[in-house]
RNA sequence: GGAGAGAUGGCAGAGUGGUCGAAUGCGCCGGAUUCGAAAUCCGGUUUACAGCUUGCUGUAACGGGGGUUCGAAUCCCCCUCUCUCCGCCA
C-alpha cells in the first residue's frame, strides 16, 4: 500500500511512476474522493464534537439533579445530520481504501525502465556452461528413465501439475532443503522459522496477495488460504507489531511447500517440474530500518546465490524492469539458472525489496526508543531457493552419460555420502 | 464433539450507562537523592486519523461486526479467538 499522504501531496508523480510499470492511475477519481473525504470528515468530527459536548452536559446536569431535556432536545436535532455524514463518511473512506489496496508500489529509481521480461537488465553471470558431447536431455527424459520422476502416477491421485518423486530423487530433493537450510542458518546468520502452511485473509492481504490476486490461490472451505510461497506466513509474523530497533534487522528462513492455482498459465511450461501446483522452497526473510534496505536486497540475493555458486550451478541476475516488478515490489532481482536442454537461463529465486508497502499494510513498525512515532519497518525476501526447480537444474547440469546423476560435492553430506544417482540398470 | 469461563494499554489487572483513553501495580523514559549504584521520591509514558497558525485542537479505538441510547469498556445480537474440564486423536 502506498502512503495515502504521497498521493495528496503529489498524485501526478505517483501517477507518472505507475505509468512506468504500466499502470494506469484514474488521478480524477481519487481527486474527486478525496476532495469529498476531507469536507466530509471535517464536517463529521464536528458534528461528534458537538454531540459529544452536550452528551456530558446532560450528564452533568442529571448528576446534579437538573432537568435537561432542552440540552436533550438539541442534541436529537442533529441527530440525522450526523448519522447521515458518518454513513457517508465510511462510504468514502471503504471506497479509497479498496482503491488503495490495489495500486501496486512504486519502483526503486534504480529499476530499468521497460515494458516486459524483455526489458530485463542482465547485472552479472556466475559459472561455465558445460559442453555436452550430446544433445543434453531434459530432466523429465533423465528421471522417467531412471524410474525415479513420476508424473502418470501424480495425475492419478491428484490432477497434472503434481508430481511424485521417489528413492534417490526423492531423497535429493529432501536433501537440497536441509542444504539451503543450513547454509541459511550457519553462514549467513538466519533464524529458521517453522509456519502454517495455511493462513487468513488478512495476512494475505499484509503481503498483498489480496485483494488482488485471489484467483492464483487455493482457497479452503473455511476461508483459509494455502500459502503460494513462505513470505506470507513469515512476513506477517511483524504484523500490528512495533518492533524494537535493537532488534532489527530480523533475518528468517522457512522451508515450506508452496502452492498455487497457475491460473491464466494454461499451455505455459506445461512439461516437467518447471510449474507446478504445488512445489518446495526455501525462503528467505528480512525486516529492517528503512536506511538498510537496499544494502540488504544486495546482501539477501548474495545469499541465494551462494547456494548455487556451492552446488556449482551456472546462473545470471537480472534485476526486473518497471513492467515486470511484482505488485508489491519496488525492486527485484531474479536468479536465473542454467538449463541445458533448455539452452536458456530460467528462474530460481526472485529478491525483493518491499520497501514499506507491505510494512504499512500490515501496520509493522519498529520504535527507536526516541522520542516520537514509531516508524515502518521495510521487508523484504528471497526465495534460497525454489528447491523442485534447483532439482530441475541439478538433473540436467550433472547428467551423465550414461543416464545416471552426479551428486553436487556439497550436496554429497546430506546424501550419505553418495556422490552419484546411478543409472537404471 | 460436550460443558463452562474469558478477551481492557508493553505486561498484570480494576472498571456493569455519564467529566473513562481508562484506577492501581510492574516495566520503560526523564529528574531528584548518591562518590557511583541499589532502594526511595517526583514527573512522564497507547495508537490511528483529520484540521490548521507544526504546536495545538478535534475525532476514533477497551477481540471483530451490528444494535439500543442524548451518551457504551459497561446493555442486546452475531462472529472470531483463548483458557479449563471431559471425549477423540498424529
Amino acid at each position: 500500500m502506498l502512503d495515502i499522504q504521497l498521493l495528496r501531496k503529489d498524485l501526478a508523480g505517483v501517477a507518472q511512476r505507475l505509468a512506468t510499470r504500466g499502470v494506469t492511475l484514474d488521478t480524477a477519481r481519487i481527486e474527486a474522493l478525496e476532495a469529498e473525504r476531507k469536507a466530509i470528515q471535517t464536517r463529521t468530527q464536528d458534528l461528534q464534537a458537538r454531540r459529544n459536548q452536550l452528551s456530558k452536559q446532560i450528564g452533568m446536569a442529571k448528576g446534579k439533579g437538573e432537568d435537561a431535556s432542552a440540552l436533550m432536545t438539541e442534541v436529537n436535532a442533529a441527530g440525522d445530520e450526523l448519522k447521515a455524514s458518518e454513513d457517508r463518511l465510511a462510504g468514502i473512506q471503504d471506497d479509497l481504501s479498496a482503491q488503495l489496496m490495489v495500486i501496486p508500489n512504486l519502483p526503486h529509481e534504480s529499476v530499468p525502465v521497460g515494458k516486459d521480461e524483455k526489458d530485463n537488465a542482465e547485472v552479472r553471470r556466475w559459472g561455465e556452461i558445460r559442453e555436452f558431447p550430446l544433445p543434453p536431455r531434459d530432466h523429465v527424459e533423465i528421471g522417467e528413465d531412471l524410474q525415479l520422476l513420476d508424473f502418470p502416477t501424480a495425475v492419478k491421485i491428484a490432477t497434472s501439475r503434481f508430481v511424485l518423486m521417489r528413492g534417490d530423487l526423492a531423497r535429493m530433493h529432501r536433501a537440497l532443503a536441509q542444504f539451503m537450510l543450513d547454509t541459511h542458518t550457519q553462514e549467513h546468520g538466519y533464524t529458521e522459522v517453522y509456519v502454517p502452511y495455511l493462513v487468513n485473509a488478512d495476512s494475505m492481504r499484509g503481503t498483498g496477495q489480496l485483494p488482488k490476486f485471489e484467483e492464483d490461490l487455493f482457497k479452503l472451505s473455511n476461508g483459509m488460504y494455502l500459502i503460494p510461497t513462505a513470505e506470507v506466513p513469515v512476513t506477517n509474523i511483524v504484523r500490528d507489531e512495533i518492533i524494537a530497533a535493537e532488534l532489527l534487522p530480523i533475518k528468517l528462513v522457512a522451508h515450506t511447500p508452496c502452492f498455487r492455482s497457475e491460473a491464466g498459465s494454461y499451455g505455459k511450461d506445461t512439461r516437467g517440474m518447471i510449474r507446478q501446483h504445488q512445489f518446495d522452497k526455501v525462503e528467505m526473510v528480512q525486516m529492517v530500518r528503512p536506511e538498510q534496505s537496499y544494502a540488504a536486497l544486495e546482501e539477501l540475493t548474495g545469499h541465494a546465490e551462494n547456494i548455487l555458486k556451492k552446488l556449482e550451478l551456472p546462473y545470471r541476475v537480472v534485476s526486473l524492469c518497471t513492467g515486470d516488478l511484482g505488485f508489491s515490489s519496488a525492486k527485484t532481482y531474479d536468479l536465473e539458472v542454467w538449463l541445458p536442454a533448455q539452452n536458456t537461463y530460467r528462474e530460481i529465486s526472485s529478491c525483493s525489496n518491499f520497501e514499506a508497502f507491505q510494512a504499512r499494510r500490515m501496520q509493522a513498525r519498529y520504535r527507536d526508543g526516541k522520542p516520537g512515532k514509531p516508524e515502518l519497518i521495510h521487508t523484504l525476501n528471497g526465495s534460497g531457493l525454489a528447491v523442485g526447480r534447483t532439482l530441475v537444474a541439478i538433473m540436467e547440469n550433472y547428467q551423465r552419460e550414461d543416464g545416471g546423476i552426479d551428486i553436487p560435492e556439497a550436496l554429497q553430506p546430506y546424501m550419505g555420502g553418495k556422490t552419484r544417482i546411478p543409472a537404471a540398470g
